[in-house]
DNA sequence: TTAATTTCGGACAAATTTGTCCGAAATTAA
DNA sequence: TTAATTTCGGACAAATTTGTCCGAAATTAA
């Protein structure tokens, strides 16, 4: 997604082949992570030549590291005791149950704080990189 | 790991199939899990009748969840880029690299200073509770 | 010594996640 | 209209994680 971000802001459309290369990933399940973001709207793709994949500059202010991670995995990470407990809630805390929290409370609200645009900023001024060249 | 602690304050061995009825969990997928643990030295086990699992209490103070989270399943979640980027370091760092490495040093962290005991305690105090009676 | 009880170890099996293949559908440019 | 190019979708396959089975080994108590 960030790379599919710098490129949009370049109003570059990118294709599945350069993207699945350029994060060292398999064509194919690239290619199935790619239509679930599609599917999810948070990416458009188009088919055809010259078609690939783009995000609107609109879209890509609001959207959140977390709105990315629920799309591909859904919200598991969010759920669920520390120790894999079933009964473990509030009321009736699990030994680890607040230190946990407080662990994935950290992850969940960098998600949801961090937005595309952020890290493709960082990108473009050249503090971050995708790839070593 | 902490209901054989709790057990073993009370001077009592405690046996398999007690501990997987406990956590819910299967009695020949526990038993693999507890193998593991004995085998790095955080548990000692005794065959025969009257046999099972205990925690000695010297031992009991020092070990940290890190230790035993290592002995299960290694230190992985203690490495790799939050992207999955092979090239990413402190020096060529991926977008995400520093809020990730904040969000996993406080789970390192939690981990490491948080001790069996610590837990054990707790839930003889009453304020935490493994299962729901 | 013997029978009962318990963990151990290895070989498997099931479930889940990760990855592959390939034809279909859509679209562009000539 | 046609050929080339691209994503899409479903059916599979491989790898990993989770879970099962069972005989062996060890130990206790009678």
């Amino acid at each position: 997604m960030v790379f599919i971000a710098t490129r949009s802001q370049q109003e570059m459309r990118v294709g599945l082949t350069d993207i699945a290369e350029e994060i060292d990933s398999p064509v194919s399940f690239t290619s199935k992570i790619l239509q679930k973001l599609v599917k999810s709207k948070l990416l458009v793709s188009l088919k055809g030549p010259t078609g690939g994949f783009e995000i609107s500059k609109k879209n890509m202010d609001t959207i959140t590291l977390a709105q990315i991670v629920s799309a591909i995995d859904g919200d598991s990470i969010y759920k669920g005791c520390g120790l894999g407990l079933r009964n473990c809630n509030e009321h009736k805390p699990c030994p680890l149950h607040f230190k946990f929290k407080r662990v994935r409370d950290g992850l969940k609200d960098m998600l949801e704080e961090t937005s595309l645009t952020e890290l493709t900023q960082d990108i473009s001024k050249g503090i971050t990189f995708l790839k070593r060249k």
